[in-house]
DNA sequence: TTAAGTGCAAAATCTTTGCAAATGT
DNA sequence: ACATTTGCAAAGATTTTGCACTTAA
């Protein structure tokens, strides 16, 4: 199945219509393995999509569960594609994601199963977000190549 | 060791004078179990301190390592003062957090140890934030007297 | 006394809202 | 043709910056 194929049929599921500006946020997310910051998203596009709209593909491909965010450590949102197993109501993205300090990238560390854990009494548990900041693979040959 | 005391200490530690911002922060920190929002600080303190002020306080504690940032569901900031042992080097706060859905509330499950992760090579971890969203204590006895 | 810290004003960002025009089905 | 979606303008909210005044040491 060609990626335009995979898309609409992603977008014929939920019931939202094939435009541009949703099929381009498709595509961007679908050609990274990292999470791409809003930002970053804004810089892409320019002026072919209106921030506004950005806005607003964002949030409806999050409510739908197309997609999720992660908020990084300066508090700013990075989303990437849910897996298939994501839906609307729960989004299964439970794996473990590396947030870079000297790159700000955030990365899914897929390969990662979350730890299970015992909630205290009382408490009930819906979703998990883990976290972890530090030197990404990358950021870390960069500095030894540099000594 | 009386709290005025025990935050003079803190300051002093730090080489950060005694204003009435400050104290009144780490007062109102050290009265919550619970992690603070900044909105509400900014609630709780009304005209006593500058928006900007609570900004500033906010962020040098942080640097010092006295007080830690938790991002809720929201990426909204929340506050709570850190152990003895953390330190402006390397923030010992690696326990899991609990972001309530309901009220949003933010609460340290210190007795939860975070659990160790293997990384990839090449990915050097600094520190951790694992944050567990669900319903609260509270709130889940709350909605079953309601019924 | 004087360096650090505060408060005000104002700039810079970021996010949301309302509505007319454009687009997909 | 019609409901959805977009883009623009503008409002609202959040965060930062500059600077004169105040305060702790």
């Amino acid at each position: 199945m060609s990626q335009t194929e995979e898309f609409s049929k992603l977008l014929d599921k939920h019931q939202l219509k094939k435009t541009v500006p949703r099929l381009s946020v498709l595509s961007i997310l679908k050609s990274r393995n990292a999470a791409v910051s809003q930002p970053e998203l804004e810089i892409i596009f320019g002026r072919e999509i209106d921030r506004v709209t950005l806005y607003r593909t964002l949030s409806t491909f999050e409510e739908k569960g197309i997609i999720h965010k992660i908020l990084d450590l300066k508090g700013t949102a990075n989303y990437a594609l849910c897996s298939d197993l994501c839906n609307n109501h729960q989004h299964h993205n439970e794996h473990v994601h590396f947030n870079c300090t000297v790159c700000m990238g955030v990365y899914c560390l897929a390969t990662l199963p979350v730890p299970r854990l015992d909630m205290p009494a009382g408490y009930s548990p819906q979703n998990v977000n883990f976290l972890v900041y530090g030197v990404c693979k990358r950021c870390n040959e960069v500095a030894s190549e540099a000594v």
